[in-house]
DNA sequence: GTAGTCCCTATAGTGACTAGAGGTTCAAGA
DNA sequence: TCTTGAACCTCTAGTCACTATAGGGACTAC
């Protein structure tokens, strides 16, 4: 109880810059100072900001993070939002697979074709040079 | 033949800016202007450019673009390289998926177990406030 | 000649941090 | 009590791969 920012760090794994950072975008509120000016965190601060690393770690960005931190702290509310915040995300995180699968399958074949011959021959290369492959988002953004 | 950022970005489906970009960073070599300094392409734009952005829907980054299209410009070398960046790229890609899979499940349990009830009872809150969920580096970076 | 679309450069903004500079505070040992 | 050195503070700028905006100039069709 009533520690140091670096502590807060070693305890969440969270990063201390990453901590101020949330401080400043508001997901975590100030917390006490001590007369130095030195931040000082209890059991809530952790518990928070073990739910905003967990939540970050399922790929929610910081909006939906902020979202479901207002929801948990009005636990009166329904929670139709968190379920559709998750669905969402769900969805995001299906159609990812789905395109990695595609991915996957197009750099197996460009790896197993390829010889490590000369550049001339190169099935990589050569897989990338051919405009044929439309593939719409495959990217990972 | 010869002819304008526009049309580029219409055939390759390339946005404007982005191809100025890459002419920016080296990635696309300044092409002629006309008398009012507008930029004129050809056949062998399209085809880098094709090649660029196929690359970039793989996942490839930009400083792996730069090597990959440093080989396609000297065939005569061993493709080694190139051979090892799409190796590497596929065992990003195997882990992706991997991560994404163990967090589809996290996700689907989370949206089932989830009656749409009060806060205090959905498991979409719980789940992210359970700090127990230890898993390194699911997020999308 | 003029309207309207396209093009130009340069700068700033995005998300989610991360790194650095330059200075201050704290805890532990002598 | 003093000193050392790690940890803390704020502020600014940098990362990646674009994307958006401002304020203008060029080109094409009528």
């Amino acid at each position: 109880m009533d520690f140091s920012i670096g502590e807060l760090a070693r305890r969440t794994e969270v990063k201390v810059p990453t901590i101020r950072y949330y401080e400043q975008i508001g997901l975590l509120p100030p917390p006490p100072r001590t007369e130095g000016q030195q931040r000082r965190y209890g059991k809530n601060a952790t518990a928070r900001l073990a739910f905003i690393k967990h939540a970050r770690e399922l790929g929610f960005d910081i909006e939906a993070i902020r979202a479901l931190l207002s929801l948990q702290d009005n636990p009166d509310q329904s929670c139709s939002v968190a379920d559709r915040i998750a669905k969402a995300r769900l969805a995001e995180v299906e159609e990812r697979i789905a395109s990695l699968n595609a991915l996957r399958t197009e750099l197996q074949r460009m790896v197993k074709e390829c010889a490590s011959g000369r550049v001339a021959e190169c099935r990589v290369i050569d897989t990338l040079a051919d405009s044929s492959h439309g593939h719409g988002r495959l990217v990972e953004t």
